[in-house]
DNA sequence: TTGTAGGCGTTATCAT
DNA sequence: ATGATAACGCCTACAA
């Protein structure tokens, strides 16, 4: 590899010192403009490069937001396409203010002894702050992570901690627009395929289906609840157990797109059509629910702007040092496609 | 945040030199046994951490592999479930081998002055090697980067140059057993929707397309071959045009399987049904492709193994400076579903 | 406006 | 087996 072109360097060849050319580089203003733009030049001209590290080290800044997304092969968030969608609005969001992101992939990074605590891996790297999604709040290593002084923020996990806030969409909202929709559809026996209680949002649909039903009148039904892992197959199975029922219902709610779509196919399975016999809306409007067959009705998150969102507290907190907002929350839409609707449907989507 | 514990501080309390910290934490044998017993219960006892910067600066190395991943807004590649696989797979296999992944965000990392190009970034943040997905061949920035002397590895890119590598699935291949496929089941008019042509995989299962079609028999019109851009929308509208042919085909060949799901979607539209009007084949088998309406026949392609793959040869290169395997390819399998099949398939999947 | 020098936390090369 | 000490590349007072 070439010699690397340092700073010293340039100082070297446009005859002067090193602070100097720091300065100059760095844009401060008490630096000749002649000078400056000798050494712009000459850097320029050399393709000088500035050492990301060396400057970390003076600094104690590194410019890098660590980013936390399990990719385990039970659940493979990582090819969960709500998080990508997500991933994308913080790329592109943190990017703009000058952030690159590390994706910890290692827990025993470099030669180092032992597993790294997330804490610890943040700290090895020096990032300025951290994202989370698709951990649990009850993983011990999210509370310590929440616990420290470092600033973080989760996508739809309930952080806790001073420098820490979590944001995520209206669940209740979105339970809540599902509920009327179908009961303005006339539904009465409405099911509910709930994502794991262990999850905010899982829980948060789960509550908001309940209390909406009540609300808008209509009865609800412990047998009317299954539960699935926000994947296809667990939907699958939930619907068939739904069903099973002595009285099955005439629509279902479920948690997730993906588990919305393994429910349709359950239906299609039993020689039941979709909505006729039991209508379906989803939650989440990742990309494929519209190329679901029939498309499918959902509570649409706006993902991007969930990014977005994340990253631009993140940046609060790590700029201006705020400490507001510990929960912030978007609000959802509801996508009316064939899955409820029908033929009728087609005239809009 | 309090004071960061440092190799220095371990080596005041445990009453050796700093130098013999050091050699103790990173295993050195030349260190007495109860020296490096106390000096590592103590790191243990105070959570020490390491600093990545400190350690690179000196060391020239970072343990971290930079990954480029285009999101443009016009191409959300990141949105793309392919490469959510493959990266999974990468991730998983680094990970392993004690490296990060620094995910490319901005251009002006930092206080940068101007914007900084592929390899500057690379050198900024003094990555070991580079992994590049979703990027064209024809981009100057990739060539220049693929021509320096960093270990590079890219996914489906033509890549360039000493230190690089490129992996792809057997387009060829995968090509050729669609067209069998269809043809054993009887097809003689099949058309073909490509990807772009900028990109290998797209040229290479148009060009595999074409000769396949000529090996296996079958004859090849230019008018039953429509261009899209692997995206759902550009399938359904290149399928609109085939079918607006003098004489339409009875089965497509998709380059992608998003592009597949948007044939059917205007095959269906159309009034027709598939397969028995028209069947289909995509490539990926990404994980809609079992969920789609009817399931789709695919070629699938091992992303994750691909993922594996190209951080394996990255590493050999990193790590054994091994200049050899240039290109590297996996190969494909049919997925056959009811796309193709029809009703008589349901046994199968 | 510019130069000097100390220090960020480690590793690595000498001695001892 | 251990201790000094010089880098690594950069920033930042402080001086000039």
């Amino acid at each position: 590899m070439r010699k690397q072109i340092t700073i010293r360097e340039l100082a070297r060849l446009s005859g002067v010192s090193i602070g100097t050319v720091s300065r100059a580089l760095n844009g401060y203003p008490d630096v000749g403009p002649d000078t400056r733009e000798r050494i712009l030049l000459l850097a320029e001209e050399l393709d000088y490069t500035p050492a990301a590290a060396a400057r970390t080290l003076v600094t104690q800044r590194s410019h890098v937001i660590g980013v936390f997304l399990e990719t385990g092969r039970d659940h493979p968030h990582l090819q969960h396409p709500f998080f990508h969608e997500v991933l994308a609005g913080i790329k592109e969001r943190l990017g703009a203010a000058g952030y690159d992101l590390l994706l910890f992939a290692s827990e025993h990074p470099g030669n180092g002894f032992g597993p790294h605590s997330y804490l610890k891996r943040c700290r090895h790297h020096h990032v300025d702050g951290a994202i989370l999604m698709g951990l649990t709040s009850d993983d011990v290593e999210v509370q310590r992570l929440g616990r420290s002084s470092l600033p973080c923020v989760s996508v739809d996990v309930e952080l806790e901690g001073e420098q820490t806030s979590w944001v995520s969409s209206d669940s209740t909202q979105g339970a809540r627009l599902a509920v009327k929709h179908l009961r303005d559809l006339g539904h009465k026996r409405i099911a509910h395929i709930a994502g794991p209680q262990e999850t905010t949002p899982g829980m948060e649909r789960l509550r908001g289906f309940q209390r909406s039903m009540q609300s808008l009148g209509l009865s609800y039904f412990d047998e009317l609840v299954a539960y699935g892992d926000y994947y296809y197959d667990s939907g699958r199975e939930a619907m068939v157990r739904l069903l099973e029922a002595d009285d099955p219902p005439t629509a279902v709610f479920a948690a997730s797109d993906m588990m919305a779509m393994g429910a349709m196919r359950a239906i299609q399975a039993a020689g039941l059509t979709v909505p006729d016999d039991i209508a379906v809306v989803g939650f989440d409007d990742i990309q494929v629910a519209a190329m679901a067959h029939p498309p499918l009705t959902t509570i649409r998150q706006e993902k991007g702007d969930l990014g977005t969102l994340a990253a631009e507290t993140l940046l609060r907190r790590i700029e201006s040092g705020e400490d507001t907002d510990t929960h912030l929350t978007l609000p959802v839409t509801l996508v009316a496609r064939q899955s409820t609707l029908g033929e009728q449907g087609l005239s809009g989507s």
